[in-house]
DNA sequence: CGCTGTGAAAGACTTCACAGCA
DNA sequence: TGCTGTGAAGTCTTTCACAGCG
């Protein structure tokens, strides 16, 4: 999940639900292998295992895109390539600016899976003084004094924020400010943006506590539940009536 | 968007929605920061706008945990801190390995926010002999030979991906072959995993994708629009014989 | 015959709105 | 009084299952 908080009803997309949305890329990434293998066609059931995805969701994805299949044949790879690519606007060329080269803004600059696809990273912007002029990826890192004429002079409506939490909504701002009007952000905070800007985020650490998650359920799967002991008793209850399901260190849980 | 779940019902986790446990560690986020100005408690509406969701929402998602808040008043701070960090299993301690070094390895090996949630980055593993020995993020990187040593050495149970696609699956089966039950996959390609083992992906260029077609979206508002009605796909129907390296497919540009 | 496209049913998630407790 | 906790309603998403076409 991504969306920033444009508050807006969120199903203005044409027809086409948010969910589907999330998944054309995947789609489009399992259809370009298989065009590089010169496959022509394949089924819903292939290309659904290619994509993993199960082939009913596939085919009542591709039903809001138009009736692209054949039956009794399957999907032409080529042209759904083409008709993916459209929906999504790929088939234009996107100028893109990364605020933020640490590790990770160089990794993201290095990224190929950006320049296939039709995404171009017009700048790398950096407030270290030092960094300017040393290229990363052979593009050479640029001060942010200059992102406004940066974002400006290249028509850039794509940010990429990978900057520290601390530096995110002052960058996030600027760009906004400079005509950019969706924004993809690394950094671990909540970003306010006005309506009509989009806000996608990815957090690294969050990923890993789902998965922390769930990997604590495997350990004690029908044992009486959460017993581990750990350290550090949260207690410190500031005012008067906090109350939990029993004490402060609930060993049950309420039902 | 991230899950590449093993096919199972999705409602194993003990009755709290995977929609909640993707919010648990926004909240958690959020928290923290309250904590550390010491603020003692909260209310949903400010914790809410603090990790950018609504109150109802909020409310909701704690309902799953239990009574933690206070009527009248809110939820203490640091209590609820406590709580959700056991119920995401943060309060022990998890190894992981990061394989594949590259730019975006080193990132992860950097990221601050694996140490302050739990997270223990036990090994840098990447293929290449001449990063043996070199210390990235103060960890020296380990050759893959070694892998399986190392998670069993230090009871591994969560593995992060970021080779390149072709090498991805490979990794994956030893990890998993070595007791890894947990992945979390940053090269752009699906997994496949044995029952009981949790894939989550982050793929950069997918969110990338999706701001597109948000933006797309925008630039033809009130004009027009493309007009792909419901019912009429934009032409060019796929015969058969279509192929070839790069065939004539845009022969309808739009826009 | 095989596979797509799609109504209809089931399920998951969000929002509403208010009862009830501190 | 003020805010939490939660049934109930509403919305979005997935899955089923089969009609219909090549």
């Amino acid at each position: 999940m991504a969306t920033g908080r444009t508050h807006r009803p969120a199903t203005r997309s044409r027809g086409i639900p948010e969910a589907t949305v999330a998944r054309l890329p995947l789609y489009l990434r399992a259809l370009t292998a298989l065009s590089e293998r010169s496959v022509p066609t394949v089924s819903s059931e292939e290309l659904a295992a290619a994509a993993g995805v199960n082939s009913a969701k596939l085919r009542k994805d591709f039903s809001y895109l138009g009736s692209y299949g054949t039956r009794g044949v399957g999907y032409d790879v080529e042209y759904l390539v083409y008709q993916i690519s459209r929906e999504l606007g790929l088939t234009q060329d996107w100028p893109v600016v990364i605020v933020g080269i640490g590790n990770l803004g160089a990794a993201l600059a290095n990224y190929g899976g950006f320049a296939s696809r039709g995404f171009r990273v017009a700048a790398l912007i950096d407030a270290d003084p030092a960094m300017a002029g040393t290229p990363v990826a052979g593009i050479p890192v640029q001060h942010a004094d200059e992102l406004e004429r940066i974002v400006s002079d290249n028509g850039v409506s794509i940010g990429v924020i990978s900057t520290p939490a601390g530096a995110a909504q002052q960058v996030c701002d600027r760009l906004v400010a400079a005509g950019v009007t969706s924004i993809l952000n690394f950094a671990p905070t909540v970003l306010s943006v006005p309506d009509g800007v989009d806000v996608r985020k990815v957090d690294l650490s969050i990923e890993l506590q789902i998965l922390a998650f769930h990997e604590q359920r495997k350990a004690g799967e029908d044992t009486s539940e959460n017993a581990p002991d750990p350290a550090a008793p949260p207690v410190r209850s500031a005012s008067a009536g906090r109350k939990g399901p029993d004490g402060d260190m609930p060993a049950v849980m309420p039902a």
